[in-house]
RNA sequence: GGGCCAUUAGCUCAGCUGGCUAGAGCGCUACGUUGACAUCGUAGAGGUCAGUGGUUCGAGUCCACUAUGGCCCACCA
């Protein structure tokens, strides 16, 4: 096959995955691997509605790296994709189409046709966010792809709720709930944002009776609510008010008697210190009714327009509402003044419009008893939260945890499995019950099926284990659960990762304690961040689309450049141009592939023939097993970063800039020793090279790996992605070899660096370059040199016996050897000196720094001895290099 | 009102449990290559590591406070 110069991705992707597919590589054997432990992970299943964001992708790619790196360590690896039906945002999607093209709302249409259309909806679109993934690369195993709302879900979630409720766990209370008046709804705290509004605080007079011309003021942003008030609570130690404790106000327009009461949570410095209670609307009023016994009045109808409660008004909106109200009293002259006042209104996710809390008739499970588990889960280590400070942010929700308010007025979910009886009794079925059938504890015939659904997390917070056939004790399930990696944004810690947890511990019952816990490690992701470090949104339109960026880059480059970019914990800000990194990193290897088989023409069968005794292949060697384990280290660990930016380095820095420039000599040496042992040290590190790099890159190392395979004659239609990991005896650390490579980069850094301070001075040339090396440093060069030369920059090097000095205008010193310079004429004497005396004042800070250090009897009796001797070599270095500089300036 | 996170080169960021003369990429400048690489290589300029105080033989790294920016939680009507 031959590689185009420019490393197309477009040309490849689509086959490679196309190849990886019918092979069925991403779907684990038939039975485990012999003694392989699974690692499996669950993907958070986005919503159908949903298209393909940066987070995902980023998520996408990490889960997608640790995936593809366990396979092929030979882990039993699983990564199972899905979708969430997303209760309300995708029904209002399809309301939302169903009245532009038909002109129709949801209940003119009925719940079983609206439902209806909605499955057609999710059989045509809701498969695009998948398919995203697939661009992205995802290896995961698309046979068991899942939809939250399937029907073996149903039975799952049936299964969960009914167990709660066997063991009373569930309960229909009347209770105040956020309610979204736009989609009419309950919605759950975890739904709710609080938003900063501008707004009035009004101060209104209550007339106190019997008392005439009394008045008691209260503040309030909420006046229309004041025909829900049924008390006004002061703070018990308020002069102000103490008197009129146990007195009755008189409510305006409505002529309801309602009581003072003292209670503690009232704020005295706030407004007029007296606060209206309004059970009905307003949650810390209901907990204050509570106490007070005060009845609880609800004024709205479910749309948000106000009720027959609301005397004359009723009705109307609520903003009318609360001009007329304000109007009134005005006319009252109860109105006593309207104040500027920002505070935060709290507004629904999902329609946006401002939350009436409203006191409704709900289903709740009792998160208390449920939340111990998953506390216990972190104190004893079963489970690890990455970066570990979100692990506060876990307890501290489970350990304040409300109860979880689960039913939706939606028609898109799981409906509640309840069915009453005629005299309203209800009782929970995991199989549906026909009409007209007995109850079983009242005998009295069944009427109904609750209306309302589950809310949507009800699903999936079984889904680490519904997904693999729970209720049933599958296979599968006892295959592959517990999962070892949760990968997730932090906004849904609470809502999804706190309640898998406690699912996994409530629900497996019939597993040990130890193996109930869906994930050992969650690990939440970066937030992906626009340029300007903004949070990127639809409604900003600061977005940056995945796919854009794939078109552009590649996957493999986009995988890449995120990957180098995010380090754990810390979010990343990111333009389009940031994907460069991974572009030319991907061109970078392409080409270095091309390189080496342009050079691996012929019969060679064998990677890695001969045994390496020159220096650089030793050298090379070394480094690889030294990426090798850094790599894997880095991926064992979850440090995505630090294992991608090793093979850069190596890749790059070593293999690239090193290794092949100093092997180009001994290629064209056709059949000598020398020249097979560096066509199979090249194709030895080009292939594992290209392993490691899969995790990372897997298209591109999938394509290099076929073509290279190829050309050792060596191929049959083996796969990559199936290909083990390396490991094993011809990848071992040559610290020996390191350090000589090193001593030889140094030199080479030494002229080069002489030189510089040469050109600096003038653009001239040099006149000539020495260097006498020490007898132990000449050892060194001897065995390299002839390659070294390969190296435009040593050709003009020429090496003399040591005590030959010759006559030098600069003078340079790298690891024992001196190297002299003489000059050109024309030098700018000046520039170079100042060039030089800046040096040597450098050096001159390094060198006090050093002896202070070593002058310290508390380091050098404390410090490690190599520490220790480290500093005393540097500081015997930086003293060489002054002394020759300062004669060098002197001679100037 | 609590809590968390950031602040290191012009830009984006690395610097793990305190210990080489504080690094990388991009950008900039110079030179060299253009027979793996519509490029690549080498070098250079550029930093009082936000500020103040403390712990320590030693602090970008640990502690306290301050400033700036960002995020999360919270029933002040």
């Amino acid at each position: 096959m031959e590689l185009e110069t420019r490393y197309d991705p477009h040309a490849h992707e689509g086959d490679v995955y196309e190849r990886w597919m019918q092979a069925g590589a991403f779907t684990p054997a038939k039975e485990a691997p012999e003694g392989a432990d699974p690692f499996v992970i669950m993907i958070p299943p986005p919503n159908v509605t949903g298209v393909l964001h940066m987070g995902h992708a980023l998520n996408g790619t990490l889960q997608d790296v640790l995936v593809r790196f366990h396979r092929m360590r030979g882990r039993d690896a699983l990564w199972v994709p899905g979708t969430d039906h997303a209760g309300i945002a995708t029904q209002a999607v399809v309301e939302k189409k169903l009245f532009a093209e038909e002109r129709k709302t949801r209940q003119e249409l009925g719940r079983e046709a609206f439902v209806e259309r909605v499955w057609d909806w999710k059989e045509e679109h809701g498969n695009k966010i998948l398919e995203q993934f697939r661009r992205l690369g995802s290896s995961c195993d698309w046979t068991r792809t899942r939809f939250t709302l399937e029907p073996d879900m149903s039975r799952a979630v049936r299964e969960a709720f009914v167990t709660l409720w066997e063991r009373d766990l569930i309960y229909r209370g009347a209770r105040i709930v956020h309610w979204d008046c736009v989609l009419q709804t309950a919605v759950s705290d975890d739904e709710v944002e609080m938003v900063e509004r501008k707004s009035k605080l009004y101060y209104l007079k209550y007339p106190v009776k019997d008392a005439a011309g009394e008045q008691v003021t209260v503040a309030t942003t909420r006046p229309e609510t004041m025909l829900g008030d049924t008390g006004v609570a002061v703070n018990p130690s308020d002069e102000r008010y103490g008197a009129l404790v146990g007195k009755t106000l008189v409510l305006p327009f409505l002529d309801r008697e309602i009581p003072i009461v003292a209670d503690d949570s009232v704020d005295a410095s706030f407004g007029t210190g007296a606060v209206k209670v309004t059970p009905g609307h307003d949650p810390a009023d209901y907990e204050r009714g509570a106490r007070h016994g005060l009845p609880v009045l609800n004024v709205l109808n479910r749309d948000g327009t106000l009720n027959e409660e609301a005397g004359p008004f009723a009705g109307k909106s609520r903003e009318q509402a609360r001009k007329e109200v304000c109007e009134g009293l005005e006319e009252l002259g109860l109105l006593e003044k309207v104040e500027d006042y920002v505070h935060n209104v709290p507004i629904s996710d999902r329609s946006k419009s401002p939350i009436e809390p409203l006191v409704s008739e709900q289903w709740f499970v009792k998160m208390e008893p449920l939340a111990q588990p998953a506390i216990q889960a972190v104190k004893t280590g079963a489970l690890t939260i990455r970066p570990e400070r979100w692990t506060k942010v876990y307890l501290d929700w489970l350990e304040n945890v409300q109860d979880w308010c689960i039913s939706r007025q939606l028609w898109w979910g799981h409906r509640v499995p309840v069915w009453y009886d005629e005299d309203g009794v209800p009782f929970a079925s995991r199989e549906d019950v026909e009409i007209g059938s007995p109850h079983p504890k009242t005998g009295k015939p069944i009427v109904r099926q609750d209306e309302d659904v589950l809310d949507t997390w009800a699903s999936s917070w079984l889904w680490p284990f519904a997904t693999l056939g729970w209720p049933d004790k599958t296979p599968d399930l006892e295959r592959f659960y517990p999962t070892q990696f949760l990968s997730t944004a932090r906004e849904i810690i609470y809502l999804w990762v706190a309640r898998m947890v406690m699912a996994g511990y409530a629900l497996l019952d019939h597993l040990p304690e130890e193996k109930r816990c869906p994930f050992s490690t969650c690990y939440i992701h970066a937030t992906v961040l626009d340029a300007k470090g903004k949070r990127m949104s639809k409604s900003a339109g600061n977005g940056i689309d995945p796919l854009d960026l794939i078109e552009q880059y590649g996957a493999d480059a986009v995988r890449l450049s995120l990957v180098l970019l995010t380090r754990e914990g810390q979010d990343v800000k990111l333009a389009p141009d940031r994907m460069e990194m991974g572009r030319r990193f991907t061109n970078k290897i392409w080409n270095a592939a091309r390189f080496v088989m342009q050079n691996l023409e012929g019969e060679r069968t064998e990677v890695g023939a001969g045994t390496p005794t020159l220096l650089e292949d030793r050298w090379i060697l070394s480094r690889l097993a030294r990426t090798t384990a850094e790599v894997t280290e880095a991926l064992e660990g979850f440090r995505f970063n630090d294992g991608a930016t090793a093979l850069y380095k190596f890749v790059w820095n070593d293999f690239c800039d090193w290794y092949l420039e100093l092997v180009k000599s001994r290629l064209g040496e056709g059949d000598s020793d020398s020249a097979k042992t560096a066509r199979g040290t090249l194709a030895l590190v080009l292939e594992t090279s290209l392993k490691l790099l899969h995790p990372f890159t897997p298209f591109q190392s999938e394509v290099l790996y076929g073509a290279l395979r190829e050309r050792l004659g060596a191929s049959n239609g083996e796969m990559l992605v199936r290909a083990a990991w390396p490991a094993g005896e011809r990848l071992a650390v040559d610290e020996a070899a390191e350090a000589d490579l090193d001593v030889v980069r140094e030199l080479v850094g030494a002229v080069r660096s002489i030189r510089a301070l040469t050109m600096v001075a003038d653009r001239m040339p040099l006149a000539a370059l020495v260097i006498a090396p020490s007898a132990e440093t000449r050892r060194v060069l001897d065995e390299c040199h002839e390659r070294a030369r390969a190296l435009a920059f040593l050709s003009q090097l020429e090496v003399a016996e040591a005590g030959e000095r010759p006559p030098a205008s600069a003078v340079g010193v790298a690891s024992g050897m001196e190297v002299f310079v003489s000059l050109g004429d024309g030098v700018d004497l000046e520039k170079l000196k100042e060039t030089l005396e800046r040096r040597v004042a450098k050096l001159e800070k390094g060198t006090a720094g050093a002896e202070g250090k070593l002058a310290n009897k508390g380091f050098v009796e404390r410090a490690d001895p190599d520490v220790v001797q480290a500093e005393r070599d540097r500081l015997e270095e930086m003293q060489g290099e002054l002394e020759l500089l300062r004669r060098n300036l002197s001679g100037l």
